[in-house]
RNA sequence: GCCGACGUAGCUCAGCGGUAGAGCAACUGAUUCGUAAUCAGUAGGUCCCCGGUUCAAUCCCGGGCGUCGGCACCA
């Protein structure tokens, strides 16, 4: 006898060992029919597996959460027959399910094009059609790794050789395909249905290693049905609308051309935007105890092999040579980091204890040579600006200072729009600077310092800085892409390398600890996210032009220069309208250019000394008199942090 | 950097082995019109660059540059 609990807490007995599709059947038609898999004590299942022993199962249907991940997993074992039944001698390798799809990476001599897709979902339809059982199978490990490699399949043996010893082979069968897979899967192939798509195809490394060969990735979105497919597509759709590239150039932010490559050319509006942020952070910074200073842009050779950036990123610098009267060659570099300088700064003259924390912040403009592949509109360029800032502190101070960092990023996060955001933990790299021992002091120091802040975090192994381990916060644009922005970097190597000490009180000489820091990141990359994340129509006080008055008539137009000139008096960079088109070309115009407010003005409200306010792109519009006008406005256009009492 | 796709007017895009087209924008004129595109006209292109094939290349081939999507990288 064996007892199966269901969720419901009700128990069913079995003379003997069973399978998920006889429980279901017991239970009702109904589930029987819609089961798809079985979570059995916790763990996914088939719904073939059989039970042997007392169990808590739940029955997992297409409604359920786990559902989807199913599908994907599921679509992706289809496409990987469908693609070796059109191209044979293709290799097949691994097929996940990711967020919203599912990819599989072939190994074939000649690419996939995105022409090859009719064919490929044609054939997946037919797998589907067929409805073949996924069948699993454990097999000895030699035996498999012998299959695969008789079939050519050198990818999948080296997968399996590769496994560690103790974990079952297993092997699924979908009619005559099979492929190893750990499983589980639905109950064949007809579970998949139809909400399927493939997307896009792309190379990536076997193994996620650049030294190995490139294989050939197809990627596919899947649903549960035709309507959660067509959500999606219309999504990505609409997140496409706000792509900052789109946007930037639509709304005259700034360009970017080909002879200055990875560089930004910001328009006046752009860099007005520009400026509202960096004023907005330069008095977010004096408040919290930051000195600004300015560092050279081109520095000798010798600090960055001092700093051991020479070293590992040489080939990432821009580098100028010149030749002095005595015809020596000197090397300089554009800096690529402002750390080196600042440390330059702090060694000037003898420090104390008593200057500690001392917190040191730079608008830094940075070059970085970065692989052209890596280049991303001006999220990731060659030239960008950090808000940089270096804290040379002594160890007791570390928590203090994350926490008081933590506290800053959030509060600017949120005056900026970002309610929410993901904190990645970097431990040790590979290739890292430092012994152990002082690796483990220092992520030892910022996993203290996240718990005193009550920072939550998810790790993010072997990510970290050469010189230390670091808080990544991370940011998502609209398409759904993650960006690191704020970081956290504690760094005992840079101030030995660069020999920074102070005095301590007892009169011996120390060295700071120097927590590298940034929340914006670099200005290029936040102001990307930033306008997708407002979709370029900003808030009123971040927004170039939050205000535009346009008239209805070349009669209003006198009003309309005086209103403008009144809003600017008040701090509002109004702009006028008094082309001579009709109103309703203006709202539309305006509304494409995303200007938060228009306030329209006619006949009436020039001589009622009114305006008639209009969010846009909304359709509502309040009449006020005009210094009420304005004087609501002024309030709206004023930076969150000049809002708060001090 | 690697794999693939793409590069035509300011923007979005069509096109073809016989030296290019639309819509919007620009400019000119008319219209002064109360909340989602007024009408008419004019002008605008080394078809990314360099080679090659061809009687002839924007189109085909090779190389380069750039952009886009991934991968790798991201001090």
């Amino acid at each position: 006898m064996l007892a199966i609990t269901l969720p419901d807490g009700s128990v069913r007995q079995f003379d003997g060992p069973v399978t998920g599709t006889t429980i279901a059947a017991s239970i009702g038609p109904g589930l029987a029919k819609a089961a798809l898999a079985m979570e059995v004590d916790g763990l996914a299942r088939d719904l073939s597996q059989v039970i042997d022993a007392d169990a808590a199962v739940r029955f997992i249907t297409r409604r359920d959460p786990e559902a989807l991940g199913m599908i994907r997993h599921d679509v992706a074992h289809v496409l990987a027959e469908a693609v070796q039944a059109l191209y044979p001698g293709t290799q097949v390798t691994i097929g996940p399910a990711i967020e919203n799809g599912f990819y599989y990476d072939f190994a074939r001599n000649e690419p996939f094009t995105p022409a090859d897709f009719p064919a490929i979902e044609a054939k997946m339809r037919e797998i589907i059609a067929r409805n073949e059982p996924f069948v699993r199978e454990e097999w000895p490990r030699h035996e498999a790794i012998a299959f695969f490699r008789e079939r050519g399949e050198r990818y999948k043996a080296e997968l399996i050789q590769d496994l560690p010893a103790g974990v079952p082979i297993s092997i699924y069968r979908q009619g005559e395909w099979l492929d190893l897979c750990r499983g589980p899967h639905m109950r064949g192939t007809g579970d998949v249905g139809s909400a399927f798509k493939l997307t896009r195809v792309a190379g990536a490394y076997w193994r996620g290693d650049h030294r190995n060969a490139m294989l050939s990735r197809i990627y596919g979105t899947a649903w549960r049905d035709q309507k959660e497919l067509d959500a999606y597509q219309l999504q990505v759709e609409e997140a496409e609308k706000r792509d900052h590239r789109k946007i930037g150039l639509h709304t005259g932010l700034f360009h970017l051309q080909d002879e200055a490559v990875g560089s930004v050319f910001w328009h006046p509006k752009g860099w007005k935007l520009y400026r509202t942020v960096e004023d907005y952070m330069r008095r977010r910074l004096d408040a919290s105890g930051y000195a600004e200073v300015k560092t050279p842009q081109l520095v000798d050779r010798r600090l960055w092999e001092a700093s051991g950036h020479w070293e590992k990123y040489r080939e990432h610098m821009f580098l100028a040579r010149v030749e002095d009267e005595a015809e020596h060659e000197r090397v300089m570099a554009l800096k690529p980091m402002n750390c080196p300088c600042h440390v330059q700064i702090f060694n000037q003259g003898i420090r104390s204890y008593r200057d500690l924390p001392m917190r040191m912040a730079e608008f830094g403009a940075c070059h970085r040579y970065e692989p052209s592949g890596a280049l991303h509109g001006i999220m990731r360029v060659r030239a960008f600006t950090q808000d940089d800032a270096h804290i040379f502190c002594t160890e007791a101070q570390i928590a203090d200072e994350t926490v008081a960092f933590v506290d800053l990023l959030s509060s600017i996060y949120r005056d900026l729009g970002f309610d929410s955001f993901v904190v990645k933990f970097s431990d040790r790299p590979a290739s890292r600077a430092g012994s152990d021992a002082v690796w483990d002091q220092a992520e030892g120091a910022l996993k203290e310092a996240c718990a005193a802040a009550r920072v939550g975090y998810e790790m993010n192994p072997g990510e970290g800085a050469f010189y230390g381990p670091k808080l990544e916060f991370v940011l998502r644009d609209a398409i759904g892409r993650d960006w690191q922005c704020g970081t956290l970097q504690v760094d005992f190597v840079l101030p030995e390398r660069l020999d920074a000490l102070y005095t301590a009180e007892d009169g011996s000489r120390r060295r700071p600890v120097m927590l590298h820091r940034a929340i914006l990141g670099s200005f290029e990359r936040f102001l990307g996210i930033l306008i997708e994340q407002y979709a370029g129509r900003f808030p009123l006080w971040l927004a170039p032009v939050p205000v535009v008055v346009a008239t209805i008539t070349e009669e209003a137009a006198a009003y309309a220069l005086e209103v403008v000139a009144a809003l600017r008096a008040a701090g509002i960079a109004a702009n006028a309208d008094v082309r001579n088109e009709k109103i309703n070309r203006k709202v539309v115009d305006h509304i494409e250019q995303r200007i938060p407010v228009l306030a329209v003005i006619g006949k009436r409200e020039a001589e009622e000394r009114k305006l008639v306010l209009r969010r846009l792109p909304g359709r509502e519009q309040e009449t006020l008199p005009l210094a009420e006008a304005i004087a609501l406005l002024a309030a709206e256009a004023t930076p969150p942090d000049l809002r708060r009492p001090a």
